[in-house]
DNA sequence: GCCAACGTTGGC
DNA sequence: GCCAACGTTGGC
């Protein structure tokens, strides 16, 4: 079991719309290191840290899980897509996804509040100039944000 | 294969 | 809107 943090923009994607999606293809993401995360290594059943980015309060809002094995994301193909790319194929599809089950939503954990924490400071997501969408938390920073998470 | 230019991300 | 950081593109 890995776990992970997936950032969406809440003017796309908020945790209240993915809840209320159930299961839902993790379309449109265009970077290579996040596209091999779900291709290679997410398995059904990882823990997800739901973050919302790109707003008025970035940081960690809810809970989810993979909920797929890997396949094709569909915008890759769909010319009408913000998400289209000429250069994929049915045949040899550039873009892979893994369907996101939201669980729950929690309370708003800031980023400045994972910023103070001690545990924290070596997350990916923390450190200067990161802008993956995808990245791997590990077994005890999940931990730890599921701990601050109950607070309050 | 180098690298400048350009586009995107995302916090502030 | 600003800007630092990073990824991608394309000419050479």
């Amino acid at each position: 079991m890995a776990y992970w943090l997936m950032k969406s923009e809440p003017s796309e994607v908020s945790i209240d719309d993915a809840l209320a999606m159930g299961a839902a293809p993790w379309f449109g993401v265009r970077n290579y290191q996040a596209r091999n995360f779900m291709r290679d290594l997410m398995k059904k059943g990882d823990g997800i840290l739901f973050y919302h980015s790109s707003c008025a309060e970035p940081g960690v809002v809810g809970l989810a899980e993979v909920a797929s094995i890997p396949y094709p994301d569909e915008t890759q193909f769909d010319a009408q897509s913000k998400y289209y790319d000429p250069k994929a194929t049915r045949e040899t599809p550039r873009w892979i996804l893994v369907d996101v089950k939201a669980t729950r939503k929690t309370r708003l954990l800031k980023l400045a509040e994972l910023r103070e924490h001690p545990d924290l400071v070596e997350m990916t997501i923390l450190k200067k100039g990161n802008r993956l969408s995808i990245t791997q938390v590990t077994a005890h920073e999940w931990k730890v944000i599921n701990q601050l998470l109950k607070k309050d």
